[in-house]
Parts: structure tokens; sequence; C-alpha cells
DNA sequence: ACCTGAACACCGTTCAAGT
DNA sequence: ACCTGAACACCGTTCAAGT
């Protein structure tokens, strides 16, 4: 109705991942204030965890500001948006994710790279990606739809990106062996936490559901019915063996001949 | 006093006559319902593709509503939730994705299966779901959250399946196998559509600034700094080079010989 | 059976005002 | 510099009531 500016609620902010990009955006602190944005991001990933499977739809400013004891408009004076506290939480995530220092680019007698070395830092990579995301259910979803900028994340992209041009990768090869590699983990990861439930008592009563549904649909979906998808949930089985999938297609493309 | 367009009662009508010059005032006996669920759902899908880089946000029972001429609780009685849309939302959105017949299990004269068909048939697949993804920009992060069970979902999935098991995938190994597929494409384009703007006039300025930020950045992470990730925006051709790393990963695991 | 209207319990965000 | 308080423009969902 108001001819200018709508009302723009929960829009995202003109620019994705907006907070890496502002510069100045902090102002200089002169006595301990009671909020810090340390401290807000710390409530934000705690709130989060909390609201189970309700995912980023668990946060709202009003509930952080009354468990940081604050006023919601407080927030405002740290935090541009919404927005930006879910990225500053996803990256808080990605700090999670502990790695070695990279396997150098090593040879091997005859001069080829040995084979080992960057495949066992990509794969680390992954299952340690997998295992920060899982820890907070709310990240996965979210880490697939937002640029990942933050500091921490670009450290890990840093350390695959390493791994992988020292086992040879280079220009678009990189690029895109890199991505698959983050988007694999975040998609599946992603895709388990989807099934999560609202109530633990709920699942029983859902699986019930879902197998009667993929029966009835079955009778149109012969191969489907053979081999229910989702029933035998061995997630982390089926993480690693296409996370191989993965790793045995990026080797065939740095050593076609092997 | 009263509203627009109450209901007159037992009030004189004001013209003489006016039964026979009202048009519709009969309704037919079994009057076709205003509201059906598969006008809600192509709304729905409308409403989101309107609302450009807001995604699943910018859907509201209100201007959903609106766009249907009807009050936002009349929608109740044809869904149960919000998020039923989005569900339904979505599973219009894999109806797009057209596949052929899929190649059956063909023999080479040696009975070694044909190398190509599954292939074709996996990676058209993948092709196909990402264009009909990228068609509506909300729908990859929506698919990376939510359960994948709507009828065309699920036949898609069939189309998947047949093609992996006649490459010769079981037990396990499909199950991975279609994960990894259809998580690498949704994750990918989720990913992909992540870095749009709400503004196209936005664009230049989030770019440089993207640029000084990586650059910044770059010094703690040279090799990042060394192929800065996503200047090259050839998301196809990135696309495809992932696609067919997975794809050589996949071929490795059923003919590891060759 | 299907739709309306009022009501409830929430939202994110702005802005002037306080300290 | 940092926080409060009031206000604005929205939300999803419920339920009794209408036709």
């Amino acid at each position: 109705m108001s001819p200018k500016r709508a009302y723009s609620g929960e829009a995202a902010p003109a620019t994705p991942g907006a907070v890496w990009l502002r510069a100045g955006d902090r102002r200089p602190a002169s006595r301990a204030p009671a909020l810090t944005r340390e401290r807000i991001v710390t409530a934000t990933v705690a709130l989060l965890d909390g609201q189970g499977a309700q995912g980023v739809q668990g946060l709202s400013m009003r509930k952080l500001a009354e468990s940081l004891d604050v006023h919601a408009t407080s927030l405002y004076w740290h935090v541009s948006h919404r927005d930006d506290l879910l990225d500053l939480a996803l990256d808080a995530v990605f700090a999670e994710v502990t790695l070695p220092e990279p396997n150098p680019d090593t040879r091997d007698a005859d001069n080829s790279r040995t084979a080992g070395a960057w495949r066992e830092d990509v794969g680390l990579f992954m299952d340690e990606l997998r295992t920060a995301l899982l820890r907070h259910p709310w990240s996965a979803p979210l880490a697939s739809s937002r640029p990942l900028l933050g500091p921490q994340a670009l450290a890990r992209s840093e350390f695959v990106y390493a791994a992988l041009v020292a086992g040879g990768f280079e220009g678009d090869d990189l690029t895109a062996a890199a991505a698959a590699v983050s988007n694999y983990v975040i998609g599946t990861v992603s895709a388990e936490t989807a099934w999560q439930y609202e109530n633990p008592g709920e699942e029983a009563a859902g699986r019930r559901a879902l197998v009667a549904h993929l029966r009835a649909a079955g009778e149109e979906h012969p191969t489907l019915a053979a081999h229910p998808p989702s029933l035998s949930t061995d997630w982390e089985g089926h993480f690693a063996r296409g996370r191989d999938f993965l790793l045995d297609g990026l080797a065939h493309a740095v050593a076609p001949s092997g």
C-alpha cells in the first residue's frame, strides 16, 4: 500500500554475504559494553542448537535478546540484520572444522606425485566438515544457501585448495573440484538433517507413514520400490561411499592413465 | 456501518424486482470451488518466482491469498501449513524435469554392459534437474532442506535408480550413488543461486567489495588468492566438470579394471 | 463443503530518546 | 558509544460463523 520503500521484512540484504564485505562495520568500543559481537554470536549458536529441527527459523531477534538479557533492538547496534547473525553463526561452525597442516606436494622417486597425500587431505576435510555440520543441524541448509565468505570458511577453503593444487589440479579443474567437494558434503548433510524430527517420539510414526507412502507409490516405481531409499539409514556409510566415488573421479582427472 | 458487501438478509431490496437483475445470484447446485489445490500451487510458484532473490521468504499466506483474490485463512481449507505449500511447489518444479525412457540394460557382444548407456542417462538427469532448479531460484535451497517425497520427485528418482541399476549398481552402492548424484546437483545449484542479487544494479558494487575482501583475506590464504573462487563465474562449465568427476568415479566403481 | 472475519501470538526493523 | 521504548508494518494459524 505505501508507495515508497515497501516493508523489507526478512528480505535478504541486497548483497549476499554482505557482513563480510562491509568495511567499518564495527565501531571501536570505549568501555566494556554489555554486548559484544562475540557474545551475540555465541548466544545465536546456542539458541539455534536448542531449537532442534526448527532450523534457522528457530532464531528470532526477540528470543535471542531475551537469552542475553537485553532488548531486541539493542542487537542492531552490533549487527545490521538478522541475516548477518546467521552468517556469523555459520562461520562459527566452520571454526570447529579442525585440520592439520596439509601434506606438501611431495614426489615419488620417479618424480610423479605421491598418490595418497592430497586424497587423504581432501577426504579428511570432507569428514571433518560433515561432523561439524552435523553437530549443528541448522548449519548445513544454511551453508548451502549462503556464500561462504567468513574468515573461518575461507581458511578451510584454503586447505582444500592447497591439497588439490598439491595433487595437480589447476585452473577450472581446480575450481570445479573444490566446489564439488564442498557441495557434496554440504548437500549430503543437508539432506540428512532434513529427515530430523521435531520430537523424537514422532519418529516411529513418521517412519511407518513413509514406508506406507513408498509402498503405495512403489507400484509405479518398481526400481525404487525394490531399493527403498532411506529406510536403511546408514548415513555415515553412504556418505563415505559417495565421498570415495567423488575422490575416485578426481584421482582419474589428475592421473588418467592409472 | 455495514461492511462493503454484506449479505442483505430480510431487508427490502433497493430496486424492485432486483432478483432478476442480479447476475450470478444463484450459484449452480454443485458450484466449482473458487480454490483448488492446483490453482493454489500454481499461484505459489508464480509468487515465489516473482520474489527474486528473496527465496522461500518471499511466500506469505497473505500475499498468496491476495494473488488469488481470497482471504488468507481460506487457504487452510486446502492445505495444512505454509510448509505444505513449499513442498507442493517444489514437486511442481520436479515436474519440469523431462526425461526420456531410460536406456535398457544392454550388453555388448562380450556380454559386458555397454559403457555409455547408464552414464548418458544419469548425466542427462543431472543436466535437466539443474536447468529446472535454476528456472526457480528458490527451489534448490528448498530441495536441499526437505525430504523429496512428492510424486514428481519420486518419478525422477525412479529414472536415476533404473539407470544406475542398468549400469550395475546395487545395494548400498546404488543408494550412495543415487544420493551423490542428486546431492551434487542440488548442492551446486543452491550455491550458485546463493550469489544472486536482489537487484541487478547492485551486482557491480557487490563484485568490487568481494574482490577487495578476497584480496585482503588472501594475504593469509595464498592458494585461494591465486585462484579466486567465484570471479570466473562460468557456473555451467564448472557444474559440467564436477558432474564428470563424479560420473568418472561411479564408472570406476562398476568397472574397476577399465 | 468451502469461505469469511475477527482474533491471537508472534515477527524484523526504525528511530527518537536516554545515559 | 551503547542501550531502551515505543511504534510500524508485517507474520502464520485458530476458530466460530456464515452461505
